[in-house]
DNA sequence: TGGGTTACAATACATCTGTATTGAAAAGGC
DNA sequence: GCCTTTTCAATACAGATGTATTGTAACCCA
């Protein structure tokens, strides 16, 4: 049985081409022909990899989340070890937002299979961080009385923001600004959940 | 000068089957064809109204803005004369959230949209003005240290949730509720909502 | 040293795409 | 009544699209 190529690289590959494009003109310009032009290969090869355009595309999907979350572990492994609450949180809700050039190009694909997926159920379960997981792991952080609410509210606020930030709406000092006023209504003065 | 069709009309007519069109199946599946004949007419004559296909886009997303914007206007305009600050703000947001079924697909169709001009510039600017002078004006209604702080964020909220419900990451009792406690925390002065 | 399998490349194919062209019916103004 | 203009419908066209088919070189195992 011979194998001579690592097939998850070969994918890598084309789904790098996928994301380019993707992030310069959007979903409705991939296409399989200009998606192996972007990568440098056939449309035969392409074929070879991806039976189906579909494929190709859920695949590109879940790379775009896992180089969201392998961006977000970076940011928190930098932290060290015990980081405050709200540091490892606004640590990773600015991980998470669209604010370096990588960042913002990811986040224009990401937008783009949002839309992509929320025409297409099949394919909406992969997409982005796992926002129930992720919601009761920030909600575990939040000394409030209501931490699923003000959770999910937090949740929202970042993907609100990057959502404004995506279409220029907000500065990156505005977005930093308003995730941090909220940061503070959660974290200062009131009193904390557990003990006084 | 014979001129017999109204052409907002028959524009309105056109872009109304867009939008179903878009909202069931997504933007990638709006062609010419197809939507003369969701809409029962020739592509003749949707060539006859929309020289261009980005014309039509271009409309059609105007559209959505000013359906979602009639929709505010009359949930405000049940709310009677001088409501208070914050169920104005609750009544503008709930009318902007996807929680009816046609606000639901009109969400799709400005996802849709959201995407589309993420890489299309041109066709941001209309966008970018509205966010700005909703900014200001919610701003105005908020009786915080740092009003427009905590406006961006509700509005970011406000995205955010219309995402996730979008999504079906967030039912509307969970959007509802976390929209709710950031509305406590900006209204409810010090004293939290329930009993120290 | 084969035989079989993999890894592509090339190309064919039917369908769909946006746009341009042509033509004809209808309806004002003169 | 005629003539120009609008309103479409039909069709043509070149290019792109996803997929299927075929061919061919390279490689591993026997």
């Amino acid at each position: 049985m011979p194998r001579r190529t690592d097939h998850q690289e070969r994918r890598a590959l084309i789904a790098d081409a996928l994301m380019r494009v993707a992030a310069e003109r959007g979903l409705e310009e991939v296409s399989l022909r200009h998606i192996a032009a972007e990568a440098g290969v056939s449309l035969g090869m392409v074929q070879h990899y991806f039976r189906t355009k579909a494929e190709m595309m859920l695949f590109a999907m879940t790379a775009v989340r896992e180089r969201g979350e392998a961006r977000v572990g970076a940011a928190v492994a930098a932290l060290g070890d015990n980081p405050a609450p709200r540091d490892l949180l606004r640590t990773i809700i600015t991980a998470v937002l669209p604010l370096s050039d990588q960042a913002r190009a990811d986040g224009k694909v990401a937008l783009a299979f949002l839309a992509y997926s929320a025409v297409r159920p099949e394919a909406a379960a992969a997409l982005h961080l796992d926002t129930a997981q992720l919601l009761s792991h920030v909600a575990s952080m939040i000394p409030t009385e209501r931490p699923d609410q003000d959770a999910a509210a937090l949740l929202a606020i970042m993907e609100g923001l990057g959502v404004y930030l995506l279409g220029g709406h907000y500065s990156p000092d505005q977005a930093l600004a308003a995730l941090d006023a909220y940061l503070d209504k959660i974290y200062s003065g009131t009193i904390p959940k557990v003990a006084p």
